[in-house]
DNA sequence: GATCATAGTCGTCTGCTTGACGATAAACAC
DNA sequence: GTGTTTATCGTCAAGCAGACGACTATGATC
């Protein structure tokens, strides 16, 4: 394993980003449309190259900002205000993954709250929020009726381990919060767990079991009616990262 | 984000490995000996650079190929014979990880059974087997009391998240077989889990749990002693790769 | 203002899983 | 045989989850 700088291949390094919401009951990923070859036109995941004096998690931090505005939190701290719960996903290196030359994407996953709309060097056109089942369906049709084209490289690998990555990580932690505003009602946050799982859940249990959590949600005394139908108490994040036991996602 | 072929630096790109085990009732990672600066005469993990046409996870079984014979599973496929588990595991690119130039690691995490002896180079003695809280012990010292120096580069941190995600995974996934010979009793299997969670676990309960669990384990009609006492019931993996409910982790 | 629809919240009951631990079984050493 | 070790089966109580009834507090509709 000599270091012989004239004994390794270079590479060119990237960070791609799978950025999920929860909007209008759907679980949705942020795509940005390719402005050139290629897979010019087609939609991919948001990223670029990492710099050469930018460590990972900054060059993936960096991208989100100039994607979204967001500022991603430190991962250490718990979900808090409205920045994006940012970690690394992981890595993809196939030699044939872009035909150009050797790329390393080193891929993260963030989670976001509903945002108003994203914006991609200022034009919205080339930036959109699409429902993840939409962006994974190869060869099908839209919910427009026009024939959806897969996404470019192989992103449509990273966002479906991204999908499962958050899909399991709610399970047992808070992270559910992050897709949530800084204040948020029970029921909010089970529409979350449904959008992301696309199941149902019962409205009595799921109460009890969020708020018999110790440490997932503190009540801010206020209420609100936004929903519709009885007011309802608001929350804040609680101080926990981990649930345990943990919310069980109802079999198949 | 454009593809300019010159407008992104060069990386040299790495596979290094955590490769655990259990021996002697200690959970235990594959250490090698530096031979050359930096880091020179310290202990490092195993790894190496990925080659010009070659993807990363194959780069990882050459690597571990290379430096233990073993051979790695298609993940894919569940737990048999006496290769070993190997998945990535985290992607590690600080600027100044490696003062020399820019790297990034892909580390990956190999989970194997007791094997007689490591050979590096054919050289015993620049590769062995150490328990993982002697190498993460900072300027303590060892077991035969000399003082132990910390692994180069990062790999102390790779090392514990590699460490730390064979301990959460085995909650949850059949993957504590991976440590295990291709035939073996529930005790031993125990034995595993004990060693790498640092717990005793207790065997009446442990036995009705694994025992319990659809497609984890299928005996093979054989009986051992070489444990001492009873003759115990000989079981293979099963098919199951996920455990539900999953294998409870004892509070602190 | 009464009624209805909607969403939130509190309880109850039942079954399953776990943790603690007693008891028995089958080998070996002496 | 006696003691030791490990394996395996059984019992019991506590905790948690799923199913679901009941009640509450809003806005919408008649």
């Amino acid at each position: 394993m000599p270091y012989d700088p004239s004994a390794f291949p270079p590479f060119a390094v990237t960070v791609d980003l799978v950025v999920l919401t929860v909007r209008r009951h759907a679980l949705c990923a942020l795509a940005v449309r390719r402005g050139e070859p290629p897979f010019q036109g087609r939609w991919a995941l948001p990223g670029g190259f990492v710099r050469a004096d930018e460590d990972l998690a900054q060059a993936a931090a960096r991208e989100l900002a100039e994607e979204t505005g967001l500022r991603a939190h430190d991962p250490s701290v718990p979900v808090q205000d409205n920045g994006a719960h940012l970690e690394q996903l992981a890595t993809y290196g196939d030699p044939k993954r872009d035909p150009r030359m050797r790329v390393v994407s080193v891929a993260h996953l963030a989670l976001a709250p509903d945002l108003p709309a994203p914006r991609a060097g200022g034009d919205a056109s080339n930036a959109r929020w699409a429902p993840v089942d939409e962006l994974l369906q190869q060869g099908g049709y839209g919910r427009d009726g026009e024939p959806v084209a897969p996404l470019a490289f192989d992103h449509a690998q990273i966002l479906a381990d991204g999908v499962e990555r958050a899909r399991s990580k709610i399970e047992y932690s808070s992270l559910a919060t992050a897709f949530c505003p800084t204040e948020f009602t029970v029921g909010e946050l089970r529409r979350v767990y449904e959008a992301v799982w696309g199941v149902a859940l019962d409205p009595r249990n799921f109460h009890r079991k969020v708020t018999g959590t110790p440490g997932f949600l503190v009540p801010t005394g206020g209420t609100t009616t936004r929903q519709g139908g009885r007011p309802a108490q608001l929350f804040r994040a609680g101080g926990a990262t981990l649930l345990n036991p943990p919310m069980l996602r109802p079999e198949v």
